[in-house]
DNA sequence: CGGCTATTGTTTATATATGAACTATTCATG
DNA sequence: CATGAATAGTTCATATATAAACAATAGCCG
């Protein structure tokens, strides 16, 4: 369905460019909803989720990551890592460790209990997400990448 | 350019499906934030933009529109539109109307203002995002939008 | 008419997000 | 080695976002 319709517009969009542009804006939005609602019934939320999923996938074996390691990755301001990371230390899904030989740093690893939680709701997340994507074919959904990897390829140059 | 590249991520992202949703996910993130810093320069924000574009081109001449019909068409939460009108109005955007026939309504207009600042500032917008989406070929961007409407099309089943 | 139900907008608590200014450290270079 | 630049993390002010509970109002239906 049109995106238009969907939002029920009176008008519809007139430039087909901006019209491809708040497609991805407002799917991306969606699907951010969908996940919200899919890991509150886990106690987590869905920033929490892809932060011990960085965690427990990107981390070298109990060596973790450093707040600024998840900054990058996560696409994330610095000070928005600080207080995601406090909520998470009193949830207990991580811990702040010093690291050795430079103390401007700081690790960031799962708990058990984080690495428990992660580890419960990350197969039924994952066949969630083919459900959702196998709305596409295979070679749709490698196109469809291909073309948001356009998009962003354009976006450095300037 | 890999998502998983651009992220520094060291070891890749092993499902299908969870690659494609991540590429939407973070390519409407990076689009919202290059968003954020265009209008920066014109003392609104990307949402503020977003709302008045709406208010301009779906509401009828001098009507105005509800903070209902403005929920519903950003995909926003009710207590959120409050706010957002609450800094608007402050910021003389836009302001509150008593709609005659039902008290319980409020009519969201432009002021005179909130018009000039939209007009003042979406050709260049309009410009930037042909730029932007121009990364694509006329097909692809439309094959683009069929793919995310059979996402959304698939998740509005359950 | 009178009460039940639905709707709009608000308030509050909480989470996420940025940018600017700050402290503590480390690094680089003369 | 000393000092200035760069980096990591924090704090603060502000914006956006949700859900839950609430008041005011409107609509429905016997």
């Amino acid at each position: 369905m049109k995106l238009e319709k969907e939002l029920g517009l009176k008008k519809g969009i007139q430039v087909r460019e901006h019209e491809a542009l708040l497609n991805i804006y407002f799917t991306g939005d969606i699907l951010k909803k969908r996940a919200r609602v899919f890991f509150k019934d886990h106690g987590i939320t869905d920033v929490q989720f892809n932060l011990m999923e960085i965690l427990y996938h990107q981390a070298d074996d109990g060596i973790g990551l450093t707040q600024r390691e998840l900054s990058r990755m996560l696409l994330v301001n610095r000070s928005n890592i600080t207080s995601l990371i406090d909520r998470m230390e009193k949830a207990k899904l991580v811990t702040r460790f010093d690291v050795p030989g430079d103390r401007r740093y700081n690790a960031i690893r799962l708990t058990p209990r984080g690495k428990e939680v992660l580890l419960n709701v990350e197969d039924s997340y994952m066949e969630e997400v083919k459900r959702i994507i196998g709305a596409l074919s295979k070679s749709e959904s490698e196109q469809l990448v291909k073309s948001l990897e356009k998009i962003r390829q354009g976006l450095r140059k300037k």
